[in-house]
DNA sequence: CGAAGGATTGATTAGTCTCAACGCAAGTGG
DNA sequence: CCACTTGCGTTGAGACTAATCAATCCTTCG
């Protein structure tokens, strides 16, 4: 998901966005509010390092985690259009991101039409995730659910050469894993358990080992082709 | 969701788009594929009248339904730019539409800045629609579910000028209602002649009538924000 | 050592699914 | 114009997934 890695980019566009990574850098505390739902968009938030989340909560406080951000992630795009955040963003690690203002992001898109392309590259993938979701939380099953969310971030820390052989970070804790697959953290420890016993997975210590890695897409009916990983900027 | 809506358009700039929407325009049945998963895209679709909706289906035949278009609404924006469809488009009702090619895409982006900025603002709705539709599946009760789905269809028509006082047009069958909001048909069934027996709706006859918006708003935990109606477009 | 956050376990219940049948209205063909 | 089909909505009985409530057990860490 690195945006350099949306599409071929000249080294003067590469050139461009080092610089608008590095303008304004903060480092945030684990599970810490980035912007809630209801305030102003002031940034289009890079992640450098770390895991974030999207989430949405109900008027009871029922809660939804909407998407995870990973190390070369871009929030929200252009997000400067919308009067107000309809969610929140917030720390699952300890975060590094970098801000890019509204106008600094207007330029950008102005200078470089291929960073506009890769934006607009980004945008589009983000939604196909968001569709993977609500079908993953729809019509999947419990096992299938978590499986599948585990295909999704090993694929993408894969992607973005954050894997070790069949091992991955995996920060989030069971509440949260059930929080984003819209199921109790009791069932998501019982789910989990049957997996390990199923020889599936292996996952402490904030670590997520993967057997076989075919064999646990296939039961979570995982299809990567929304991620979209076949387009111009890979060989 | 009009196209004209999203800001404040120059007259010529209403040209343009009055344009684009004449050159290829089709008629679908109902219930027939416009696109399928898989397929590369060649057109960007904008829905004229009728129903339309987007799903997904799972290796053994599950199927989500994933978000529904209504007249004015704009299918995928730079669409092109992914390789292959990663889900499927049909009509619901018969469907009037209007094709628009790659290269007339580009030319109107480019020609027009504002198009441009209004093709981002459809954009970031129609994702943020997306989340709340998984935070819909995956937090609330059968019953929210689908009052939260009646809110949905019911604002955004009333919006585009589509509604008779507390009745719209409502032309999904309950299996279909059942396979948006991940739920059975039969499930379904029992839940709409619950909200009949509370008051809260009629539906019949392909027309969904709306007793008291506001309590079918509060039941559903109905927030509209996540519709951004609050643009520059607008008083 | 004590506190706190997270993981695990058990018992019970609720919500939703499954399967199967039936009803009704509209459309179709002989 | 009637018999048949088809699509959609309704009903019933029973099964099962996942939720709820409540402890208990680890680990980590100050």
């Amino acid at each position: 998901m690195h945006l350099s890695a949306f599409v071929r980019l000249a080294s003067a566009d590469r050139e461009i966005l080092t610089q608008a990574l590095q303008r304004r850098v903060r480092i945030l505390e684990p599970r810490q509010d980035i912007i809630r739902e209801g305030e102003r968009p002031r940034f289009v938030n890079v992640i450098l390092e770390g895991w974030a989340q999207r989430y949405k909560q109900l008027a009871d406080g029922r809660r939804q985690i909407l998407s995870f951000f990973i190390a070369g992630d871009l929030c929200d795009a252009n997000i400067f259009i919308l009067k107000q955040m309809d969610h929140s963003l917030s720390t699952v690690t300890r975060v590094k991101l970098a801000e890019i203002s509204q106008s600094e992001f207007q330029e950008i898109m102005e200078r470089s039409p291929r960073i506009a392309q890769a934006l607009w590259w980004n945008e589009l993938v983000t939604v196909a995730i968001q569709r993977e979701w609500t079908t993953n939380i729809g019509q999947r099953t419990a096992y299938e659910r978590i499986a599948h969310l585990f295909c999704e971030m090993f694929v993408r820390l894969r992607t973005t050469g954050r894997t070790d052989d069949d091992e991955c970070e995996f920060p989030l804790t069971q509440s949260e894993i059930a929080e984003a697959t819209g199921l109790t953290q009791v069932h998501v420890n019982r789910t989990i358990q049957e997996m390990r016993r199923d020889q599936l997975i292996e996952l402490r210590n904030k670590r997520l080992k993967v057997f076989d890695l075919d064999r646990l897409m296939s039961v979570a009916l995982f299809n990567p082709n929304y991620l979209h990983l076949d387009h111009e900027g890979l060989a």
